[in-house]
DNA sequence: TGTTTTGATTCCACATAATGAAACCTAGTT
DNA sequence: AACTAGGTTTCATTATGTGGAATCAAAACA
């Protein structure tokens, strides 16, 4: 048996929950579960009783609970960049007026905790709290270039390296040398590497000169702007992004 | 000791570093926790092996960690109205020109699961997940107007009736011929009961004539608009949770 | 520099809470 | 009435969590 103690099997059975995205079953739980009835029985139990999901009582199903929305909102205030950043993204996006977008790293994956849209007119795939890969995102790969060396292979390690499409990274081999530019400039591009058609600069947020804690970036379609356009948006990016670090930092030491 | 399990006491932790919304040292969570040393580092150290909060080596401080940002992304995404509501609220929000609140039930206290401002547009993403209480606001009451008698009861004794205003409730004995009224009529007003100043209509959603799910509302402030000129805005706020309701229904069949 | 204080971490004998096979419900079929 | 599938409870067993006390680490002090 893995090194989770109680709580670890909870959680496991709170994503297994998630994963699933509509109200499941009792049945349907214990299929993709390595825990007997019994077992699983009382983690749901425990995890109903504490908010963390909610049972239909009629339909006999389970679904994630409101507490988890609470303590997101406690979590989206206080361990992210999003509130500090909220109205440097919203200026950016105002001044733009392309997508914007604020994320964080955490396993080796890429977490946006905030998005600003000003037109309708398409659509990224990110949305806050929702999980990307590093590699093949501007936001990911502006992250992981300024990471310390040790921590930057971790997080590589858990790269899947998916061909989303033709421009995608296929290993690391390619990526290295790419992460090393990012780091000499200041900046990242992806280059439709996760999404056809869709592109985008971005910059990371590094505070202390040591430590990064995310980055922002500016997505488009190749319908509306080249990648060469976005490149003349860097600067603005740069100074949006160093902006955000320099209210982070006093906010760092508590007290 | 209490009636909660291991992931009780984990989550009580949990709670407990939300609470105070910065980083937390090891010794201030001592102080307000009813556990001892070791078995509160060991819930933490467990908690942070999750990705439930992240640990800060350096300043040996807790944060909530991203893992619950992923969940609640997901909880929000499906056992929330917010999804199936947005273009809806968006729409109105539009239309009328004021704050728009989407909020649902949970434990007797009104948790806003979405909300809109069209005047000035942050604060948005900020706030959902903010708990209220359900006796002294618009979405509350209409929520708890059509609860089942016997949830409805649960639900009032939760209430603390804190005067908020000159204006709110004081205990249920007020409460009580509001809610049928507010049954009858099939709209409640929040009369500047939980905040000074600021009023709102709210219409509740009831897919399948049984179950309230939640509740939206219109709210502004008594220097913008008086309780007549909002009076006049619910049949098209009924009209929107009607709306929403119809698109609920067919979602809350799995398969 | 050495010493004390405070905060964080580990130990270990012990108690509790989790485990899971099997028995038991319960509602919906045949 | 007998069957069945999905869900819930029992209970002896054992893994896990517990917390007082000892230890370690790092500031604050002398």
């Amino acid at each position: 048996m893995e090194r989770n103690g109680t709580v670890g099997k909870a959680l496991e059975v709170l994503d297994q929950v998630a994963e699933h995205g509509r109200p499941v079953r009792f049945s349907d739980l214990l299929k993709g579960s390595r825990f007997p009835s019994a077992t699983l029985y009382r983690i749901l139990q425990s995890l109903v009783g504490q908010g963390m999901l909610s049972y239909d009582d009629e339909r006999r199903t389970y679904m994630l609970g409101l507490r988890l929305v609470r303590l997101a909102h406690a979590a989206w205030q206080h361990s992210s960049l999003a509130p500090i950043a909220r109205p440097h993204v919203d200026a950016l996006a105002e001044l733009v007026r392309e997508a914007v977008h604020l994320a964080q790293i955490d396993h080796g994956h890429v977490i946006f905790v905030d998005k600003r849209k000003t037109t309708n007119h398409f659509e990224t795939l990110a949305q806050t709290g929702l999980i990307a890969p590093s590699y093949c995102t501007g936001v990911g790969k502006a992250i992981l270039a300024f990471l310390p060396e040790e921590t930057r292979s971790e997080a590589l390690k858990m790269q899947a390296f998916v061909p989303y499409t033709p421009h995608t990274h296929r290993s690391p081999k390619s990526l290295w040398p790419e992460l090393d530019q990012i780091r000499d400039e200041g900046i990242a591009f992806d280059r439709e590497e996760h999404e056809q058609g869709i592109i985008s600069v971005a910059a990371p947020i590094i505070p202390d000169q040591r430590r990064v804690l995310g980055a922002i970036s500016i997505a488009t379609s190749t319908s509306r702007r080249s990648l060469d356009e976005l490149r003349t948006l860097s600067p603005t990016l740069r100074e949006t992004a160093s902006r955000i670090a320099a209210e982070v930092q006093p906010w760092q030491f508590p007290n």
